[in-house]
DNA sequence: GTCCATCTATAGAGTCTATCAATATATAAC
DNA sequence: GTTATATATTGATAGACTCTATAGATGGAC
C-alpha cells in the first residue's frame, strides 16, 4: 500500500469539513477534484474511508484511523515549512565559529553580544583552537568561519581580512627593557623568552622573522595559553610577544609593561581575518555574521558578503 | 512556501546514502529523477539542502532541519499504511455491538469469546439496550450491529435472522400454575403480572396478542430488568413471561418454574437477528463478526455475508 | 406524490509534472 | 595530463491532476 500524502490531505479536509464541495473550496480545488483525490485513497486502501448514505459523510473505521495520522502529518509538514522560514529570516539557525583565546577574549565579545541580540533566536557556538587548527575545521567541515591569522592559508580557503594583531613585547614593570620605547629582537636575545608553542601562527611568524634577521633567541618556555604565559612574566619567569589587545588591561594597572619590537615596524602587520571554506554554502546566519564582522571592523568598507560569495 | 512531500522523500534519501546515485536505486528512480527532485526542493526552500563542495555530501542547516521533520513523517506513514493493512486483515479493528441484556447474557457470550480468541486484534464494545433503542442506534450510525427482535424494523435496516426467542411464564415453584405442562394468557389474568416495560419489542409482542385474544392482564409492576423480575416472582410478587433462556439455572436449581404459554405455540416465535444499516459499508471486522454469528446460530445455511451485502 | 436545491460522481480535454535515457560537466584518484 | 565516478542537464514521453460540464442521488418543500 502506498497512500499519496496530497490525496491524504485532500481526505483530511473532507474529513473535517464534513463535505467534499466544502473541502473543495478550502482547499481552492474543483469539487471533482477532492471527489477523485479521495476515490483513489479508497482504491488504494481497499475500504471506504466515508460512509456515503446519509447527506452528511461519517468516517468509517479505515477512515477514523487514517485522519489520526494525515493529521499528525500535516502538522509536522506545517513545523517544518515554519523552521525552514525561521531560518531563512534568521529567526533559527545554529553558527559555529571557531578562532584563538585572544580573539575570542578580546575582539569577539562585543560584537557577538550586538548579534545575540539582534538574532535572538540563532544560537552561536564559539570553539577555540590555534588558527592552524581553526583552518582545519573549517576545511573538514566542522565549523562554518573561523577568524584567524591570514597567513599560512590553504587554497580551498577564503578570507576576509578584519584587523591586524599587534604584537608587542612584555615584561614586568621592573625589567631593564621596560623603559624602552622600542626593541628588537637583537635585544630580547640576552633574556629568557616564554612563547606560544609552534603550532601556532604568532609564533611561527616570529620564528621566520628571527631566520631572516639571525637572530637566536633563548626560548626558555614553550607555552600554549596567552593567559598563563601573562601570569609568568609577572613573576619574572620571563620575557614574552604577545598581542597588545591582550594585555591591555595589565599595562594599565601597572602589572605588566609592554614595548613596541621595531622589527615588526616596518612588517605587514599580522592580518586577521573570516576565513570559510571556498565554494561552501554560507547559511544566512553565517552570511549574516561575516556581515557583521566586516561592519565592525571596517565600517567604512563597501560590504561584499553578499550571496554567499564575498569577495576576498 | 509549500513542501511536496515525495520530494522530501527523495530528500531523505540521498540523506540517509549520502549519494544521490545510491538513493536513486533504493528508490527505483533514475539518478536524474531524484537530482531533480531535491533541487525543485531547494529551490522551494530558498537554501540549498546539501554542501556539494567535496565528493560525499553534507547537510546544511536546513538539510538537517528539514532531515528531522521527513523522518518522523515517513515514520507515520508507514504506521499508517501498517495499521490499515492490520485492519484489512483483521488484525485491528473496532467493532461496536448493541443488544439486550437477556441476548448479552445468554446468547452472545460464547460466541464473543470465540472471535476474540480468532481475532484478538480487534476491540469489541458491547453496548446493551432495548431492541427498539438498538434498532435507533444502528439507524444513526452509533453501533455497527445489533441483535434484536425482528419485528418493527424500519426500512432502511438490513436484517439476518439468526435464532427464536422462547418465552414462558415463570412462577415461583409452589405456585398452582406451576404444575401445568402448558398455560394461556387467559389463565394470568387472575394473577399479577411483573413485565418488561412497554418499550420493549418483547412486551409488545406480548400486548398485540392480548389485545387480539381479548385478554386483559394485571399488570402489576412493569421492570426494565429481567433479572430484577426474576427476583419479584421469586418471592412470589407475581408471575412474569421471560424468555426460557434467561431462566434455565433457576428452573434446574428448582428456584423457579417455567410453564409453555399456549398462545405462543402456533404463532411465529420471535425472531431474534443481527441488523445494520442498509447501504453502510460494513468494516471487515463487522462482516467478520456477522459471519461467525452465522456460523454460529445457523451452522446448516449456506453463508451470504460476503462483500459487504449479505442477503435479508 | 412531484419538483427543486444541494451535494457527489463521472467524463473528456487540457495542462503540468515526473520520469527516463543520453549526454555534459565536475571532482578525485592516478 | 588521463581515467573513473558522481552529479547536473536536456529533450521527449507518459502519467497524474485539474478543470468544466453533466449526470445521478438525496433530502426537503409543497
Amino acid at each position: 500500500m502506498n497512500l499519496s500524502y496530497d490525496q491524504a490531505v485532500a481526505f483530511h479536509a473532507v474529513a473535517r469539513h464534513g463535505s467534499f464541495s466544502l473541502a473543495a473550496k478550502t482547499l481552492f480545488r474543483s469539487q471533482s477534484a477532492v471527489s477523485i483525490q479521495v476515490a483513489k485513497l479508497e482504491a488504494e486502501i481497499g475500504q471506504p474511508l466515508f460512509h456515503r448514505t446519509t447527506r452528511h459523510l461519517a468516517l468509517t473505521e479505515a477512515g477514523k484511523v487514517l485522519l489520526k495520522y494525515v493529521g499528525e502529518m500535516e502538522g509536522l509538514m506545517k513545523e517544518a515549512v515554519q523552521e525552514l522560514e525561521d531560518l531563512d529570516r534568521l529567526e533559527a539557525g545554529r553558527l559555529v565559529l571557531c578562532t584563538s583565546d585572544t580573539t575570542g577574549c578580546y575582539r569577539l565579545p562585543a560584537i557577538l553580544k550586538s548579534f545575540q541580540d539582534r538574532y535572538p533566536g540563532i544560537d552561536i557556538v564559539v570553539k577555540n583552537a590555534t588558527s592552524l587548527r581553526t583552518i582545519q575545521a573549517v576545511v573538514d567541515g566542522e565549523v562554518d568561519l573561523g577568524v584567524v591569522t591570514l597567513a599560512y592559508l590553504p587554497r580551498e580557503i577564503e578570507s576576509i581580512p578584519l584587523f591586524s594583531r599587534h604584537d608587542v613585547l612584555i615584561t614586568p614593570p621592573d625589567h631593564p627593557l621596560a623603559e624602552r620605547r622600542t626593541v628588537h629582537l637583537k635585544d630580547m636575545e640576552q633574556y629568557p623568552l616564554i612563547l606560544l608553542d609552534r603550532h601556532c601562527a604568532s609564533r611561527r611568524l616570529i620564528d621566520d622573522l628571527c631566520e631572516k634577521s639571525r637572530v637566536q633567541l633563548d626560548v626558555a618556555m614553550e607555552l600554549s595559553s596567552i593567559e598563563v604565559i601573562k601570569h609568568f612574566v609577572r613573576i619574572d619567569a620571563g620575557l614574552s610577544i604577545v598581542p597588545s589587545v591582550a594585555i591591555q588591561e595589565e599595562v594599565e594597572s601597572g602589572t605588566l609593561a609592554q614595548v613596541s619590537i621595531g622589527d615588526f615596524r616596518n612588517r605587514p602587520r599580522q592580518k586577521m581575518g573570516a576565513i570559510y571554506l571556498k565554494g561552501r554554502y554560507l547559511s544566512r546566519a553565517a552570511r549574516s555574521f561575516l556581515e557583521a564582522l566586516q561592519t565592525y571592523f571596517r565600517p567604512g568598507r563597501k560590504l561584499a558578503a553578499d550571496r554567499g560569495k564575498p569577495a576576498a
